[in-house]
Parts: C-alpha cells; sequence; structure tokens
DNA sequence: TTAGGGTTAG
C-alpha cells in the first residue's frame, strides 16, 4: 500500500483558516493526519499561525475548556515564544463571556510562554475586567500600569468608556482631560464612545452638535460607528428623515457604509411599519458592497414576527443558512417570544426543541421566553417540563413567572406537580416565601392531609 | 482579534 504523505504545518494553518466549524477545527488540529499510513513518528510541528487560528476559532465559539487545553499544549513549544497579540485575543474572548478571573489568570501566566506583557496587554486585561463589571479590580489593575509602559489612547478610551457606563461623567471628563494634557489627540473611536452615550441618554441634538465639531475643529472624521449610533438616535425620537440623511452623508463623503448602518436603518423602517422599503435598501446594500449579516437579518425576522407573519421570518432564517450567515441565539428566541405572544405555544414548544437540530444551544433567555409563553397560555404541565430543564441546564427562570405556574397548578389542583415544581425550585435556591404561602394556604383549604405530606417530600431533597 | 456602533427581552 502507498504510504500517504503527511500534511504540512502551512497547509494545516491553510485548512484551519477556511474551517468555518470550530469543533471540526479542533478536530482537524488535534489530528492533522487521520489518513496517515504508517502513523508519524515525530510529533507533528505546529505552526505559531495554527495556533492562533485554533484559538481564536475555539474563543470566538466560546469553547473554553479547549482553549484553555491548547494554551497548555501551545506553553510546551520551545521553538517560539507566541505574540502578544495571541493573549490579548484570549482576554478579550473572556471578558465578552463575562469571565473576570480567567482574563486575570491569562495575564499573570504570559510570563511563563515567555511572553513579555507590554501596554497592549495591559488594556486587553483593562477592558475584559470593565466587560465584566469589575471597576474595583479595574481600580486595582491601573495602580501598577507603570509596570507595563504609559497608557495609550486605546487605555484611555477604555476608561472614558468605563465611566460612561457607570454613570460617571464627571470622571469620564477628567479623564479625557488627561488624555489630553499628555499629549494624546482624541481619536473618532473617543467620539464614538461619547456620541454612543449622548444618543443612549436621548441627548440626540448634542451628539450631533459634537460630531460636527470634532469634524470642523479637531479634524476627527466621523466613522460607522459614530454614524450607527447617531442613525438610531434619530429613529428613536422619529427623525427618521435625518437618520436616512446621515447615510447620505456618508456616501458624500465616502464614508464606508457598513452592516450595521443598515442594520439600524431596516430594523427603524420596520418599527415604523415601512415594510416595503426594505427590499429597496437590501439592493442598496448590496451594490456597496455591503452584505447583511446576523443583525441585519435578526432586524428583519423581528419587524416580521412583530407583524405576526412568522412565514416570512421562517424564510428569512433559511436565507440566512443558505447564505452562510450562522443564525444566533437571538433569531430564535425573537421567532419563540413571538409564538408564544401570539398565542402558539405549540409551534414554539416545536421550533424549540428543534434548536440543536439547527445548530443552535438554548440560552437563558430562550428557556425564560418559552416559559413565560406557556405559563401566560395556561400550558402549565408542559411549562413545569421546561423549569425542570432550565434549572437543570442551570438557567434561572423569574420569580413572578414561577409563581404563576405555581399558582396555576395549585388552581387545577395538580399538587403532585406542585411538589416536583417547588422541589426544583428550592435545589435552584429560587424558591420564594410568597409562592410557598401560597400553596400552603391552598392546600390548608383543599387538602389539609397534604400538607405534612409536601413538607415530607420537599424535606428530603 | 488591545478601545467604539447596529438586532431580542427585561
Amino acid at each position: 500500500m502507498k504510504a500517504s504523505k503527511s500534511i504540512s504545518p502551512f497547509r494545516l494553518s491553510s485548512l484551519l483558516r477556511i474551517q468555518k466549524d470550530p469543533a471540526l477545527a479542533l478536530q482537524l488540529f488535534q489530528n492533522p493526519n487521520p489518513d496517515s499510513n504508517p502513523q508519524p513518528q515525530k510529533p507533528f510541528r505546529y505552526s505559531l499561525l495554527s495556533y492562533d487560528l485554533i484559538i481564536s476559532k475555539l474563543g470566538r465559539a466560546k469553547m473554553f475548556d479547549q482553549l484553555e487545553q491548547i494554551l497548555h499544549q501551545m506553553k510546551q513549544e520551545t521553538r517560539f515564544a507566541p505574540p502578544e497579540i495571541i493573549f490579548c485575543n484570549v482576554m478579550s474572548y473572556y471578558g465578552r463571556a463575562r469571565l473576570a478571573d480567567r482574563a486575570l489568570q491569562v495575564f499573570d501566566e504570559m510570563p511563563s510562554f515567555r511572553c513579555q506583557r507590554t501596554i497592549k496587554s495591559f488594556n486587553s486585561l483593562l477592558n475584559a475586567l470593565f466587560k465584566c463589571g469589575k471597576f474595583e479590580k479595574m481600580k486595582k489593575v491601573l495602580e501598577g500600569i507603570e509596570d507595563y509602559g504609559t497608557p495609550d489612547a486605546c487605555t484611555y478610551n477604555i476608561l472614558i468608556k468605563a465611566f460612561c457606563g457607570s454613570e460617571d461623567l464627571d470622571n469620564a471628563r477628567k479623564v479625557f482631560d488627561e488624555m489630553r494634557s499628555n499629549g494624546l489627540q482624541p481619536s473618532d473611536v473617543t467620539l464614538g464612545t461619547l456620541v454612543h452615550k449622548l444618543c443612549s441618554d436621548s441627548r440626540v441634538k448634542e451628539a450631533l452638535e459634537l460630531k460636527e465639531d470634532w469634524e470642523r475643529v479637531r479634524g476627527v472624521l466621523p466613522n460607522g460607528f459614530v454614524y450607527a449610533s447617531l442613525m438610531k438616535g434619530l429613529c428613536g425620537i422619529g427623525e427618521m428623515a435625518l437618520a436616512f440623511g446621515l447615510k447620505d452623508e456618508m456616501v458624500r463623503k465616502n464614508i464606508r457604509l457598513d452592516a450595521a448602518v443598515y442594520s439600524t436603518l431596516i430594523s427603524a423602517l420596520l418599527k415604523a411599519g415601512r415594510r416595503g422599503e426594505v427590499p429597496g435598501l437590501l439592493k442598496e446594500m448590496s451594490e456597496y458592497g455591503c452584505e447583511p449579516n446576523t443583525v441585519t437579518y435578526n432586524a428583519m425576522i423581528h419587524g416580521y414576527c412583530k407583524e405576526k407573519d412568522f412565514e416570512a421570518a421562517y424564510r428569512v432564517l433559511d436565507e440566512m443558512v443558505e447564505k452562510g450567515c450562522r443564525p444566533d441565539a437571538i433569531s430564535y428566541n425573537v421567532i419563540i417570544d413571538a409564538l408564544c405572544k401570539g398565542g402558539k405555544w405549540s409551534e414554539a414548544n416545536l421550533f424549540f426543541q428543534d434548536l440543536p437540530r439547527r445548530g443552535c444551544h438554548p440560552d437563558v433567555l430562550s428557556y425564560r421566553m418559552l416559559f413565560s409563553g406557556l405559563c401566560d397560555c395556561g400550558q402549565f404541565k408542559e411549562a413545569a417540563f421546561v423549569l425542570d430543564e432550565m434549572i437543570f441546564k442551570g438557567c434561572a427562570p423569574h420569580y413572578a413567572r414561577t409563581h404563576k405556574l405555581v399558582e396555576g397548578l395549585c388552581q387545577e389542583g395538580n399538587m403532585e406537580l406542585v411538589g416536583t415544581v417547588l422541589s426544583s425550585l428550592e435545589k435552584a435556591n429560587v424558591l420564594h416565601g410568597d409562592t410557598w404561602r401560597m400553596v400552603i394556604s391552598t392546600l390548608c383549604k383543599e387538602k389539609p392531609s397534604d400538607v405534612s405530606e409536601l413538607i415530607d417530600t420537599l424535606a428530603m431533597q
């Protein structure tokens, strides 16, 4: 039998780059020569690029345990010292996943990878802590900033964003002043942060003035981030014509239009009942070489669901898959919520059960929406089943809904299921005193003999 | 993918 040729490190990185499925990419990384005959004697020499690619794929897919394994493997490599950017990215993934301790751990371990920490990785850690809401830890980390370099524009932008997010505009202003006194010019990123904050506080007029001033006085050219925030703010106060005017301004000034700008406008059109204008906008988007992404499709799904046009929403979902754009939890949650609110609880339940086949794992909101919908539709048995599963998956339900479920079951006289639900809630530590009192009061009225049995059952859990 | 925007609900 002819021996098959082993894959080269270069070939592996090319294959990893085009593999969209992170699980398959990991399989490929772990076993780059599955058909090799005989099996190679020497261990595979992974390139730094392959490490970078697999780490980014696992990070984006939130496959953190596998990512840690790859990091551990990379630490054993003696042929190279990994570049700082890999660790910056990993901290960024952990920040987005609200895993502050893991981000801190990565930062602490960088020297053991023979990687020097500069202000760049310091900024990544700072931003990860901010995303996790760990403001006290941010302060503590900032005390040691001198060990890693001088704060740069990125450091200041993170701090401005953090103070804006915690409504501490005085400190945001102080950081801004310090940035300038240290000779650093505010950038389009700084502008984007401030405009976003003003718009989310409904101070759209001030945001527009700021954008004009910065462009005229400081020469800061607003980018797509700035425009998308302004457009959303304007649409929110009913000034859609002005929002569309900003899009024209972007074209005039040759500022790159992107999917976020169009997603904002499509969402606004649908909220305003101007569905007929959406296809034209999609066509224009395509003419500017800009493809719809998951957010654009989600805006359409939401708009069609609001109109109870579920067929159109399903068509968008199919189109996404056809075009290689992966639906996310929001795509599905919007449909589940709308089906429930439209009384189509059975269809919502079936759709929910179908999620794993569609390659999507329900999140806490998927469970809460279905659970709430089933309670609202009076489908208490189904709701109890979903509750059990969501608690098992570690997703906490809202008190008002669980109370309504138990109340519904009490009214139906299904005390056996009440017992099961109460023990599930107790196990998840979300059994509220009012719910408990309501059950006891119902039992005392209807079946006093069952009270001690229920207490015994719960005591045994 | 060291910093900034756009889609769901609550």
